[in-house]
RNA sequence: GUAGGUAUAGCUCAGUUGGUUAGAGCACUAGAUUGUGGUUCUAGGGGUCGUGGGUUCGAGCCCCAUUACUUACCCCA
């Protein structure tokens, strides 16, 4: 045991004081903003059962859940007959025997999960937000863990576009209070895809297409074509789709050209229909002066991101400047409770990635100095004397609000002094022979050195 | 799953063509300062050089394996 090292699991991180300040400051913004569009919170079991989570992150996605073990012994009879299976057959099997229940992959499906299992609670459209870790057994690396915190609103029983307009203006507020100000809100919508996959004439291949466009900024035009090319896509399709994709200009000049391109395709139509509209109502709350006068809002036909529930808006947020992928993301699925046996329900909803949204932060160096929460005064501890004559002083000061402590032992002043530095403790409270008998004690600004002969009151007057 | 990189003190990292006793900064402890932190100076503790093999008179350094971490791809917040 001599050599072991302590550390923890890859993607996983220790959170310290200073840390935690500082995600505190990124949480309480985010829900305060959510709180002021009439989002209410509730949290869900980091676990939920293996068969809620199965086949809702597609393929890739499922591999990615992490499972969790079964108690009990699996080699026991009668069980041990069950794993009476040949080599041929894989280990999904065998998971499904030895796991039940799983981490949480995101906060929408266990969401989706909430809501079946209260309807009858729940007076529809359902406003909610949901701030907790998600974990996916993901190869870290830059901007990715394994374990993050995701901070989504969401949105149940409500058609109206509003709450996709609100959205924007929730992304912008809340971003915009963190210090954020080069940041791109971008706007897509499943239907715009599908027209285009429609026109293209293989609807079938929608999957591909997005997949293969949504690389654009990364791999460039010949890149994207080359995946087109491996995805099933001819030439003439390519033809078709170049023009589309490499759409250019305002969101007025991208929208007139791509309602040419999409003339004959219903759906299509449709999605246009819904972005303008979006459009429309942002312009609207933004305009009556609660708004920011500039939005980044931007029509990007080439976002598609990968969750294949998305059926109208997408949405994805990207800040600028920086080597960190999309800070947030979300969209409108119209039937996601239906995979819980609650047809005809829609939701919309967004996510902020907060831990990546930290980074982002970190690496501009956008957090405020002044984030500091620690102990406002420290009383020093002379002797058994002084002890006993600073722990009413200690109650008055908590009994005012003030944060403080008394260092817990008679060590040496120069030692609690370190101390109180090292946790920026901004004042200190001297109490020794002199003070306890002049009953003026002196108190120390740390930052200023200065130094004062005070009543008790005075002080906790000064401090409170 | 694919491809790179890294592994030396608690932390961040030096370490020359392979050569005697393993280096710095930060942090920690003590002293300069018997009632005063930050700056400064001095001293001190702290190492199986990731692990296992190999080459060599000799390996922190070269070779092989292995493990962990990390970056990129896939995918994603």
């Amino acid at each position: 045991m001599a050599n072991f090292k302590p550390s923890v699991p890859k993607g996983t991180r220790d959170f310290s004081p200073t840390e935690m300040v500082k995600r505190n400051y990124i949480f309480d913004t985010i829900k305060s903003v959510f709180k002021k569009y009439g989002y209410q919170e509730i949290q869900t079991p980091s676990m939920e059962n293996l068969d809620t989570l199965t086949g809702k992150y597609g393929d890739e996605g499922d591999k990615l859940i992490f499972k969790i073990l079964n108690s009990g012994e699996y080699l026991n009879e009668p069980k041990k007959k069950l794993f009476d299976f040949g080599a041929e057959e894989n280990s999904a099997r065998l998971v499904s025997l030895i796991s039940e229940k799983a981490l949480r992959y995101d906060l929408t499906v266990p969401f989706a999960r909430y809501v079946v299992m209260h309807q009858n609670d729940i007076s529809f459209p359902f406003k909610r937000f949901q701030v907790q870790p998600v974990w996916r057994a993901d190869r870290p690396q830059k901007g990715r863990y394994r374990e993050f915190y995701q901070c989504d609103a969401d949105v149940v029983g409500s058609e109206s576009l509003l709450n996709e307009a609100e959205f924007v203006l929730i992304y912008d507020e809340a971003l915009r209070k963190l210090g954020l100000t080069n940041f791109t809100i971008k706007l897509n919508n499943r239907k715009i895809l599908s027209g285009i996959a429609e026109i293209i004439g293989k609807p079938e291949l929608i999957v591909d297409m997005t997949v293969a466009i949504d690389k654009l900024d990364k791999i460039g035009l010949d890149g994207v074509i080359k995946e087109l090319l491996d995805r099933g896509f001819n030439d003439t399709d390519i033809d078709k789709l170049k023009p589309v994709i490499l759409l250019e200009g305002s969101n007025e000049e991208k929208l007139r050209s791509l309602k040419q391109v999409l003339a004959s395709s219903e759906t299509g139509l449709k999605g246009i229909g819904e972005i303008e509209q979006i459009f429309g109502y942002v312009h609207q709350l933004s305009a009556s002066g609660i708004g920011p006068s500039a939005l980044n809002l931007q029509l990007d036909i080439t976002l598609a991101r990968g969750l294949n529930y998305y059926t109208g808006a997408i949405f994805e947020v990207k800040a600028n400047n920086v080597s960190i992928g999309s800070i947030g993301g979300g969209g409108r699925y119209d039937d996601l409770t239906g995979m819980f046996g609650l047809k005809g329900l829609t939701g919309v909803g967004i996510s902020f990635g907060a831990d990546r949204i930290y980074d982002v932060l970190e690496e501009l160096k956008l957090f405020p100095e002044s984030t500091e929460e620690t102990t406002k005064v420290l009383i020093t501890n002379f002797d058994s004397e002084a002890e006993k004559f600073a722990l009413p002083i200690l109650a008055q000061l908590r009994a005012q609000n003030i944060s403080a402590e008394l260092y817990p032992a008679s060590a040496k002043l120069k030692k609690q002094m370190s101390y109180a530095d090292g946790k920026n403790i901004p004042y200190v409270i001297l109490i020794g022979s002199e003070e306890i008998q002049s009953g003026l004690l002196t108190l120390k600004n740390m930052k200023s050195g200065d130094q004062e002969k005070l009543t008790i009151n005075s002080i906790v007057e000064k401090l409170a």
